[in-house]
DNA sequence: TATGAATGAGCCTTCATTCAT
DNA sequence: CATGAATGAAGGCTCATTCAT
């Protein structure tokens, strides 16, 4: 990619991010138009590529900065001391919410990466997301599980938590416009049974 | 569509079924491939065309089909009198997983026609998706849910076990070759956990 | 490429492969337009990429045929025991002529194959190339260089040969429309002068 | 052009120059690209449009002064009584080589016109290269040809010299970078030999 | 019925040209 | 004067769809 592209102002710098992001997010690379974005962004064909050298260098970059925001933000206003399990699946969501502020598609973004198929995406961004995976891990790292039911399996656990918000974050960004408060509020209250039903009562 | 495709030899309009639907499963509707049912069906790519109109057509009957026989072997072999709620769920996988047997990819079809996000296919379609959740949810219906402790809301409990199911299946079909072994095993475990969990112990 | 190029009607083949010979002669490699071969041929844009994978694959192909077509005419009536080396000179020019009749292009396309300065062309083709000069070198071979004066050095002599008639070549084919007999009589004017002159008085 | 162009250093008016040059006289008008030349000559894609409308503009341009350049030199330093032929030849060459150490491609560019098959550009430089040949003309006019044999046509013999050169020409421009003292070598060789060639043994 | 040749709109990318700074 | 950001038309190529055989 060209530097320069942080140059730009601010503003014509995240509609163009936005753009992309929003474009690749609900299409995956492969489908993901350049036209679309031009529209989305109302910014020509040209300029794109004048910044990035190709379809993939923008994926590349786009998911490069989508993972560098969150994981500074998860550093930044995510407290490292969280013991318990589901704080921290909130906190981490929290986070999420507020990236949205200025990028409204990252959390989508960040969860259609773990579908993206293509293989020449794949070896692009690889290492991208094995990052990401791994600052997410390390949130996890100190969480005490011993609140745990004996009968519960950990990794059957997660793996629960995982694909049920994974779906309603789905499910959500599938409306007409994304409803923060209403995602918040499924999440919550999954959270909270699952709170309730991983631990003996 | 045209209906004297159903005039074909049973193996052949089931290669040219499965081919749509293996190529519809992985990719969605619009990043779905002519050419790579061709491939994938050993069939001319005139010959699809002959038979149904056009891609959205083709998606069309490829749902309608997937539906129907879904919901014909789930009326045929699943045991209307289910009232436990995790014999339900595992039962009608179980029919899932018998379908595979002559359709492969019907499982992943389903579970992708839930991600569509092409208007003009889901517009195709929105009418068949619907009638099959119904019936789904119709197989519920006499499930008795009063082992239920008092703290697990339904809804979201329905919720957690649909999505993950989803998941899990995603995932085992990403692999080289669906493993059904495999997806029986991890199925049976989340079910089990789920079991203990939403119950008092 | 795809062998079933050789299946279409020879008069469509032929079509292709002059507006294809015509643009690349014209423009070089990199500046051959699609866009204009259609023009040129009478045939959709995407009929080419049906047959031919790529431009590269295009370019690598009328080189071929080209190269392959040349020499096979240089076997066919090219009488191998000629020993004057204009004659030979001669001789190899009327077989250019002869394969104009069939493929106008062909002579300005081998002649424009000396000037190619694309990388990846000249990567895909120099095999080729090479191959044609070996052939027209052996039908050197033979000739007798005993009749030049002492004063004549050979590969100069050579080289004033074959770039003369490049330079007559070319000049003739950026007229109107390349006029066979003006080619040949210029051709004739300049070999007779070549021996009188390389010869001693 | 925005006569302007001449109040820039004459150092800075130079490297646009045989930027220019270098790229046209490389790929030919239309193969030749803005960005190369901004590349070659270290100066800003805007600054070439604000003194030359337009490529063709500056193809204009730059024709017009190489050949006000060579058609200068020759005035200069080519003497005008110089009745011998061979001389003749070799006397406007070295001015060609002279005129090389400011501006390296006139040399090949002045050649590369010959070639131009691009109708726009051709129109616009027509005028300009017949000046150039009238000029080069005019060179030869008091040469006596009184030494040539009987047997030799003096157009085709001039023709085979203006050919020749234009190759050894071209094909040292090919190497990595122009050796004089090579090309100097074969033109001389090569005129030793013609000279010979075209006077009664 | 069945094929695959043929088409053209649309996609990614390049490039001459314009324009705000 | 000078820059390079910005544009959009055009180029190579893909793909759903049509059609002659």
């Amino acid at each position: 990619m060209n530097e320069k592209f942080f140059d730009l102002k601010k503003e014509k710098q995240d509609r163009m991010i936005n753009g992309a992001m929003k474009v690749f997010a609900l299409n995956g690379f492969a489908r993901a138009s350049t036209d679309e974005m031009v529209k989305e962004a109302g910014v020509s064909k040209g300029l794109w590529f004048h910044y990035f050298d190709n379809k993939i260098g923008l994926y590349t970059f786009v998911t490069d900065y989508a993972i560098k925001y969150i994981c500074m933000e998860l550093a930044a206003s995510f407290s490292a001391d969280t013991t318990d399990y589901f704080d921290t699946v909130y906190g981490i969501e929290m986070v999420k919410m507020s990236v949205r502020k200025s990028y409204p598609y990252v959390p989508l973004f960040l969860s259609s990466l773990d579908q993206e198929n293509n293989e020449e995406a794949l070896a692009a961004v690889g290492e991208y997301i094995r990052y990401y995976h791994d600052k997410v891990a390390a949130a996890y790292e100190q969480v005490d599980k011993s609140a745990f039911a004996s009968f519960v399996d950990e990794e059957i656990f997660e793996q629960t938590v995982r694909f049920t918000m994974k779906g309603i974050l789905e499910e959500e960004y599938a409306k007409e416009s994304f409803d923060e408060a209403s995602y918040m509020e499924r999440l919550k209250a999954f959270l909270r049974q699952m709170r309730k039903m991983s631990q003996n009562n």
